[in-house]
DNA sequence: GTCTATACACCGATAGAC
DNA sequence: GTCTATCGGTGTATAGAC
């Protein structure tokens, strides 16, 4: 089977493009037929239920994304540190080091919210759990390390927040380098 | 002068609720219109270039706020401790609780943040500053005190972002009652 | 200073040919 | 599976009466 130009994959790759730099509401379907290279049909081929499909298909992707580059490292061998950095390292190409904004705040406001809700709010948990887990392998009681957990996670996602919104990718990289000292400190 | 149904804070305050809901693009003017009670070309009168003057009279009236409830608290007397907590107050009824979204991220996504970016990155650094300025009272150096305010300022966004995607305000209420510690501990 | 009416581009979505 | 053409609705923005 030859390698089609646009395989579902690349589809779904560039319709993640477009929403982050767009957002959701502003992802229009003349942006996203330029930026796939599809007509506005054939989209609606791949995904009949419109922008809303389109939406599902790019927070399943990110769910997949995670499973394999959060908690499959954060699962795998190799000492707590080892294993957060192998995360770290991953987050920090997927926002392109703090440029590109995460889905969770773009499919959380308006009208998105309510299409989506359910979903981020299973990615967002499930992404906590992962990282608790790991802090309980490194020694931590399990209410200590799911606060340690949230406390990364709004960490990350605020330090997104602030680098966009000063327009520069300091505050992001240097949570990041911080991220396993503080996670694996033991000053709760 | 009596006073008149629609003075123009009204009208400000009516079209941040309205960007807050829904988020830069997905306020439309019809929206607007019902929200405020004032038909589109009433709009236009008040606001002649159109939504993106809307959008600065909404961050204009954010940096008053911030002025009022977080630079002029923060400069005011009484411990460090105490006026952290003023300032938290504030915040805490803005963001009613957690609920309520940033105007910094709504302001970050899409087309806004060309024409909004420049404010928006001057209005994050003023807050970062006046937390700053009250953390070198307390007997920190200064390159101690930036560090820490800006790790506040990313745990508050962060912190709004998790607790909206979670639709569970515990991460926004836990954040902002230990923030006066978390700030003030000698711990860097 | 507010309204009704309207302009024109773009929105998401669909029909039907190939 | 992709296209062109088109639908009805809504977007931002304006004209002009009152």
């Amino acid at each position: 089977m030859p390698a089609r130009i646009h395989s579902r994959d690349e589809i779904v790759h560039r319709l993640m493009q477009t929403f982050r730099e767009h957002g959701y509401e502003g992802a229009s379907l003349s942006r996203i037929s330029k930026l796939t290279g599809l007509g506005k049909a054939s989209l609606y081929h791949h995904f009949p239920g419109g922008k809303e499909e389109m939406g599902i298909a790019v927070l399943q992707r990110v769910g997949e994304w995670m499973e394999e580059h959060v908690r499959r490292p954060l699962a795998q061998s190799g000492s707590p540190r080892e294993r957060l950095q192998r995360m770290i390292d991953a987050l920090e190409e997927f926002y392109a080091g703090g440029s590109k904004p995460c889905l969770l705040e773009l499919f959380a406001v308006g009208e998105a919210q309510s299409s989506f809700g359910r979903i981020l709010g299973e990615t967002s948990v499930q992404w906590q759990n992962a990282m608790a887990d790991v802090l309980t392998d490194a020694g931590f009681d399990r209410q200590t390390a799911e606060d340690k957990a949230l406390d990364a996670l709004i960490r990350i996602q605020g330090s997104l927040i602030v680098a966009r919104a000063q327009n520069d990718l300091t505050p992001f990289r240097h949570t990041m380098s911080q991220l396993p000292e503080t996670m694996l400190s033991k000053n709760s």
